[in-house]
DNA sequence: CCAGCTCGGTGCGCTGTCGAACAGACTTGC
DNA sequence: GCAAGTCTGTTCGACAGCGCACCGAGCTGG
């Protein structure tokens, strides 16, 4: 959890946050950021929320800020649900907007809960027409996003709940500050589209393993690179195509400092 | 400007002919698609043909023409396979260009053998940078491909094979003129990442059914929409999002006798 | 017309996941 | 401190899909 109050980055009231709290709006030219920062707007986000609902046009997108993680998941009549994919600080939630289509099939839940820049539909549009460092941004991080559903549908086929489980949380982890996890098996188990009881024992075999710690909602990373054995290779494949397409956390790093002067 | 012989459609030299072969093209106003056609090439794609290979970058991007089908598949590093999604004449093999990644982990394969129209990829960034009416079309189409992907990873985690195999053969067969798909159960079975043996269960159960009739790699479809009615709501979702955001065979059957005359 | 090959059909034991039921552990609110 | 609720751990039978082995049917080329 992100609760130092001291740096002024961590200021929850403050839009300009936005420059280092996000990596896509950070690694925007300033111009481009200033152009958007009138719109932005600082919002909680809630575990479990709903942020869009299938089929639903949305008013705004959202820029998770960093510790806060949404998960695209289509429920299915039945009422069975399963993961797509995940969205935390590299990216943006809502890209059906500048795709064309205004709505998707699928559902955005919060997933961890955090804050978000929210974005009026209307100034995202603005700023992506002007086909300028944000369009490139935005396409890129959708082609990631490709990248990781297209994994998802990879692993759903052919690894264990083990192995998906280790996959699920390294890609968790990647979005959170720190190695501490904030869920309930019940929770990860309707994303992974699995039982309760197969999470219950995926973990246990983490656990005996000395790799993670559970306890009732909170789960600890104990040995990082032990979990990234475990995991199949879905996970790596996703990892280095993120860090391929989108702005790396050290770039912003070395920007940041001469903004705040 | 259409050199038309007697059945321009049928020519299978004239580049002009992309107008009513592939609805992307299609849908292009007139002066983008002129544009065009100075770049564009007809090429025959075999059966089996690799177009892109797993992270390799690419020179040209694909537009099937009508009864071509393009497969997106994940080879796995122990030689198992997974199918993300299947192109044809409604869309473009290639999107990594001009999202800005330029490869993907991904490889494509020609399921259905047939022609299609290759574009050099600098003359599509061309087009594409122009803002047009291309990027439109060619974000929407890509809107419509991320259905497909993450139904595609819903279908792999919930459905049974029986409707998947269902799902699947409707899926192509709204890519291929008639109601004959030619291919084994053994492409199948890879394409659907299960075991050949699991294909031909499947495939025997819907023709005791009178849905199909199979022979020899000749599937014929009898009834559709028993094999509807068969299928996981995976197909239902996908196809809908199709005919929402892409152009509609019909409105270029409006266009073309307009052009050609 | 036959040899060789491809493609499809079938049986069998194994494993992973499911569905359901239930017990224990921890937390929270009163 | 206790009751209620939440979360995790465990068990058991059922079953879909897997891997393997094998056969037969149909095409194809010499």
């Amino acid at each position: 959890m992100n609760t130092s109050t001291q740096n002024p980055a961590q200021n929850p009231c403050d839009p300009a946050d936005a420059r280092t709290q996000n990596l896509l709006l950070a690694a925007l030219p300033i111009d481009a950021c200033d152009r958007l920062l009138p719109d932005l707007e600082i919002v909680p986000m809630a575990l479990g929320e709903v942020i869009y609902e299938s089929g639903v046009k949305q008013k705004h997108v959202f820029f998770p800020a960093s510790g806060c993680i949404v998960s695209m998941l289509y429920v299915m009549q039945d009422g069975a649900s399963a993961e797509i994919a995940v969205v935390g600080e590299e990216g943006m939630v809502g890209i059906a907007l500048f795709m064309g289509g205004g709505t998707t099939p699928s559902r955005a839940v919060v997933q961890s809960a955090g804050r978000a820049y929210r974005l009026p539909a209307a100034a995202l549009m603005r700023e992506f027409e002007r086909h300028g460092e944000l369009q490139l941004l935005l396409l890129r991080f959708t082609q990631a996003l490709i990248t990781q559903m297209s994994q998802t549908a990879v692993c759903n086929r052919h690894h264990s709940v083990d192995q998906q489980l280790a996959r699920w949380l390294l890609l968790s982890l990647d979005r959170l500050a720190g190695s501490e996890l904030n869920m309930t098996q019940e929770l990860i188990a309707n994303m992974l589209g699995v039982r309760r009881e197969g999470v219950t024992e995926a973990a246990r075999k983490l656990q005996t393993l000395n790799l993670i710690r559970y306890s009732r909602g909170r789960i600890t990373v104990l040995d990082r690179s032990g979990l990234e054995a475990r995991a199949c290779e879905c996970y790596g494949v996703v990892k280095r195509e993120y860090d391929r397409l989108l702005p790396h956390p050290a770039a912003i790093a070395d920007r940041a400092p001469a903004e705040a002067s």
